[in-house]
Order: C-alpha cells, then sequence, then structure tokens
RNA sequence: CGGGGUGUAGCGCAGUCUGGUAGCGCGUUUGUCUGGGGGGCAAAAGGUCGCGGGUUCGAAUCCCGCCACUCCGACCA
C-alpha cells in the first residue's frame, strides 16, 4: 500500500481562515488540515489525509495486540436486542442508540461489545483447553452521547479497538490484563504521544472491580485526574471524595487535566455469568471463566496526537504516523529546471516504496510551505535554483521525537535515494 | 435535557435594531506581473439570505412554528 500523490489531486480541502466552532487547537489543526471533515453533530469524515493516520494507528495497535496473542476478529455493528437484553444493559445502558426494524424488530447499534463477543466466545468454548484466549476488532462504534466536543476528541461515531480476553481464574486474568497493560504503553509510544499515564478509574457501565484509564495529560482534557507523588493516581469519577488529600499517603494530591485514550478493566463474570458462558475445566466440573476488556479510542488517539504535538503551522507527526514520509517541493524557477528534477526525485522515491509527496503547482513559495507544515510529512525536500546551483536539494524536517540537529540541512543532486533512505530509518 | 448563541456565495463574516432590487475578505476561473513563508493589478463566475407559514405595496430584516449547528452544564472510549 505505497501511497503516492500530487498535492492538487489529494482530495482535502485545507484552509486558509478560521476555522469557526473550533475550541482546542488541535480541532482547529484537524480542521484546517482537512484531516476531518464533520458530516453531522458528533460524527466526522475521515478525508484521505485524517484516514491515513489513522490506519497507521490501527497498524501499531495490531502489531501490539498481536505480539501479545491477540487474535483480530470483527462483529457486526449493529445487534439485535436480545443479547443486550440477557445481560440488562438494553435498560441499564443509556448511550445506546435504538432502532426498530421494519416488522418491528428491536435493534441496537453497538456501543461496545461485550454482549457480542460473549455470545460468541460461548459458542466456541468447551474446554479449559481453550483458555486463554484475546480476541480483539478495530471498529466503528456509535454512542448517543449528550454532548459532544473539540473534534474527534469526543463524538458519536467513533473508530475504537475493543479486546476481549477470556480466563479460567482470576490470577491468569490479572496476568494478562497486565500484559496488555504494558503493550498499551508501547502503543502510545509508538504514536509519538509523550506526556501519558495511567490512573485507576471506575468501572461505570462496563462492570468489574479493577479498571484502569490511559490519559494523555494535557490541558484540553476533559478529564480531572488526581496524581500523588507516592505513585496513586484516579481519575474524577474514583476519586470524589476528600479530593485534596491521597487515601495512600494522606499526601496533597495533584490535580491534572487528561484526555482518555484508552480504558481496561477486570471484569470478572458479570458477562459470562449473566449469557451462561461455560466451560468443562480439568477436574470435570462446569466453570464460568472470567474476562477483561481493552478499548482504546483509535480516533481519539489521532485528536490527542495533534493536541499534544502541534505548533502555529500545523500537526507534528512523527514517522510512523505522517500521512506521507516525504513531500517533495518544487520552487518555480524560469529556467524551468526545478520542477523537472521534482517529478524526478518523486518518481524515484515512489519506485523506492517510499510514501511520498509531490508539490511542483505553480505557486508561490509561501502556500507550498503553510501547507506542507499542515500535511507535516516528516522529511521535506525543496527544489529550487538556490540549492540546484550548488548541486544540492534542500531538506527540512518536521519531528520532535528525534534531534535533527546533526542531519544534513542539503542532499547531493546525485545521491539521494540513498540518503533519502538513511534518513527515513534514522527518524523511525 | 436545561441555559446562551448562530444560520446570508466553497470558507470566514457584515447587513437585521430603524423593511425599499445582495455586500466584504479569502478561495475559484481567465489574463498579466511576481516568485523562499498564504503577493499585486484587471476581469469573470458563483445566492430560492436554514425551512415553512404570516404581516406588508414590498421581508435577509418584523411575527409564529420547525430544523440544523455551536458554546456552557448534567453524561461518557
Amino acid at each position: 500500500m505505497v501511497k503516492k500523490m500530487r498535492i492538487e489531486n489529494l482530495c482535502v480541502n485545507r484552509l486558509y481562515g478560521d476555522v469557526a466552532g473550533a475550541t482546542t487547537r488541535g480541532h482547529k489543526i484537524a480542521v484546517k488540515g482537512g484531516y476531518i471533515y464533520q458530516t453531522f453533530q458528533g460524527g466526522y469524515t475521515l478525508t484521505p489525509l485524517g484516514w491515513s493516520v489513522v490506519r497507521k494507528i490501527e497498524n501499531i495497535i495490531r502489531e501490539e495486540m498481536n505480539n501479545i496473542d491477540g487474535q483480530e476478529m470483527l462483529m457486526p455493528v449493529v445487534c439485535g436486542a436480545d443479547l443486550w437484553k440477557e445481560t440488562g444493559r438494553y435498560d441499564s445502558m443509556d448511550n445506546i442508540a435504538k432502532f426498530k426494524s421494519r416488522s418491528g424488530a428491536d435493534y441496537v447499534i453497538c456501543p461496545t461489545h461485550e454482549e457480542v463477543v460473549t455470545d460468541y466466545a460461548r459458542s466456541v468454548i468447551k474446554s479449559y483447553r481453550q483458555m486463554p484466549f484475546m480476541v480483539y476488532q478495530i471498529q466503528t462504534k456509535f454512542r448517543d452521547e449528550l454532548r459532544v466536543r473539540a473534534g474527534l476528541i469526543r463524538t458519536r461515531e467513533f473508530i475504537m479497538k475493543d479486546g476481549y480476553s477470556f480466563h479460567e481464574t482470576q490470577e491468569d486474568l490479572e496476568k494478562y490484563y497486565k500484559r496488555c497493560f504494558d503493550a498499551y504503553y508501547k502503543i502510545y509510544k509508538r504514536c509519538g504521544l509523550k506526556n501519558v499515564t495511567d490512573v485507576m478509574s471506575a468501572t461505570g457501565d462496563m462492570g468489574g472491580k479493577i479498571a484502569h484509564e490511559f490519559q494523555l495529560i494535557n490541558e484540553m482534557g476533559e478529564d480531572t485526574l488526581y496524581i500523588c507523588d507516592c505513585g496513586f493516581r484516579a481519575n474524577k469519577e474514583l476519586e470524589e471524595t476528600d479530593s485534596s488529600v491521597c487515601p495512600k499517603c494522606g499526601k496533597q494530591l495533584n490535580k491534572v487535566r487528561g484526555i482518555e485514550i484508552g480504558n481496561i478493566f477486570q471484569l470478572g463474570k458479570k458477562y459470562t455469568d449473566s449469557m451462561h458462558m461455560t466451560y468443562t475445566a480439568e477436574d470435570g466440573t462446569e466453570k464460568t471463566p472470567t474476562m477483561g476488556c481493552y478499548g482504546i479510542g483509535v480516533s481519539r488517539v489521532m485528536a490527542a496526537i495533534i493536541e499534544e504535538s502541534a505548533d502555529d503551522n500545523g500537526p507534528i507527526w512523527n514517522m510512523a504516523t505522517a500521512p506521507f514520509t516525504v513531500e517533495v517541493i518544487g520552487l518555480v524557477d524560469k529556467e524551468n529546471k526545478t520542477m523537472p528534477l521534482a517529478e524526478k526525485i518523486y518518481n524515484d522515491l515512489k519506485s523506492e516504496g517510499i510514501e511520498v509527496l509531490l508539490d511542483a503547482r505553480d505557486n508561490r513559495a509561501g502556500e507550498k510551505f503553510a501547507d506542507a507544515d499542515l500535511i507535516a510529512a516528516p522529511i521535506r525536500l525543496i527544489v529550487s535554483t538556490k540549492n540546484l546551483a550548488n548541486n544540492q536539494i534542500e531538506v527540512k524536517y518536521r519531528v520532535n521525537d528525534h534531534d535533527t540537529s546533526d542531519l544534513p540541512n542539503t542532499i547531493d543532486v546525485n545521491n539521494y535515494v540513498d540518503t533519502i533512505k538513511d534518513l527515513i530509518s534514522k527518524l523511525s
């Protein structure tokens, strides 16, 4: 899936002026850069640019989930109401969108998939030998939230990675829970998120006893976190009692804002009990498995990256998440030497399997640079008469997870492919 | 769902109070000059002024109803 594109054909609308209704920096940039387009209140179209970022985040998540033995699958978005009535959540959850078919049957648009996955698992699992296992999916969810906020930070429709594990014992669940916990930190790091922490959280609609949220500490966050020097960390819902004192050590709690970018739960037997999922244990008796679930708001992660890493001109991706690896900009010259060379570099990089964007428009430099900042390819090549006079191509970097001070500012016009491949690996 | 706000050209807005033939900036198209951080000049295209009803000789403007969007709150990946 090698992506290459001329900028004028990229079906994305970058804005010049103000973005009406955007309250956070990240929301503004996401709209201004043309990553997202609001289709309705709480529902965004991911443009070719935004979707390519989301796909990269998804693939990072896939790799890390597969690394902890997760098995990817896909469940239906819409579900008959029966499964939800089995657990009682059809009536107890407020944000389920419900509708009736023409024949009058009740349906829900799944806000999460515990019921659906448990129904599947109980049809598959007969023996203790089949456990433990974890299945996950990356899929669109819909929650009829009362209020939306800040672009992709809080929407009604969103993309979520949801994983579900099944175990014989609480000990085994806890062991796996820890593996997943660690995998989450790897995911966020690979996505380029920096200020991530975990807090104990309330279990809410999901049920169970133990739950953790992964939070990006950021002023724009809608969650309030309480953090203590002794290591105690909790979110507001859990720690709403005497909010100023740590329940562990008695010291003063620090209050910070966070964007929730993941949530994991030790569910216990809430679903397996109510949905009568059993297996035959080693001793021959029928037993009920215990369960964990693991969510990441994928589209929200993209929003969180922009919220955390951006300058006044646009987002700052890393190599793993940027929509293009390299952008080649040809600056107009009278002799018409720069554009043919820009085209050649573009084609050469393309055939090397590098995701590359070409800006060879007959526009002024300022506009091209502004667009480049919004698209934010980590490596920017500028072909101009100025540097061509010395047989050089200028190179600029847009990353914040690597020191680029030792990297070259120009590249020899006769040997750019190897140099660029080397730069890509250095910045990855 | 409560309380505010807004709907006028692709985007951002003025005009509404005080009714009288639809405006500005940016973008788009054409020409031209320019050419390293969103440039200049000239011309052109583009609107049932959110929708429905009412008042009036005449409604973007006044009245009634509806819808959408948005901000703050309650709710949550």
